[in-house]
DNA sequence: CTTAGAGTTCGATGGTTATCGAACTATCGT
DNA sequence: ACGATAGTTCGATAACCATCGAACTCTAAG
């Protein structure tokens, strides 16, 4: 079995994640991280009509809350999504605005 | 055709519920409603440092991202989170940015 | 009816942020 | 070295939003 990631996350973290994915274009730049396997920039700024400083404003945001990790390759920026960061969110999320507990884990 | 209780959350409102989710203080006001059995908004009104206007605001944002169902009930406002629609938010999400999966869903 | 309490609505304000263009740095080919 | 490409940083602008006080509605109880 895949050990569960005890990450829990800083009060901060947990705001700056929320913050994070609050923002639809930013959401939208995530989803294609996440799709892809090794994401370069460049292919983001052909996927939305944002300037490139847009894109790497949202990057700087995704990075910084934690749920993407860059890579730099050269010239290419490399983009990948820290699964268990957002597993964590998910997990603190339903914690505190799930109300009590019903049944274990299925 | 029209039955997805769970895990079918439209786009507008999966970026409201994200919206929603990311002002602290909006999420702070989940969480005690989320603790409490039936929560009146005058004990948030004691819970935070914030005017009327402001409680009821956020309440009604809660509310539009169908996070929390409201009833009146004479001159109370009681609040209830919707624990499904979470739920639901946090499936769609790692569905949406958990990239390739193991969990796979039919 | 009148008073008090609970919640809503409204207009204004201040802070945050998404977005851009432009200037900049860094890397790759030739 | 040069030009082209990838990405960053900066300053400015515009839109958004949390917050407030005040005026309002509605309900419960004297």
């Amino acid at each position: 079995m895949k050990t569960p990631p005890r990450s829990s996350l800083s009060e901060k973290q947990f705001a700056l994640i929320a913050k994070a994915l609050a923002d639809p274009r930013r959401m939208a730049v995530l989803e294609v991280i996440a799709g892809e396997r090794e994401c370069p920039c460049q292919k983001l700024r052909e996927e939305f009509p944002v300037s490139k400083a847009t894109i790497s404003h949202h990057i700087k945001e995704l990075v910084r809350a934690g749920l993407v990790e860059a890579h730099r390759d050269g010239q290419y920026l490399h983009c990948e999504v820290r699964r268990d960061v957002l597993e964590a969110y998910t997990a603190e999320l339903l914690r505190r605005a799930g109300g009590r507990l019903k049944a274990s884990v299925a």
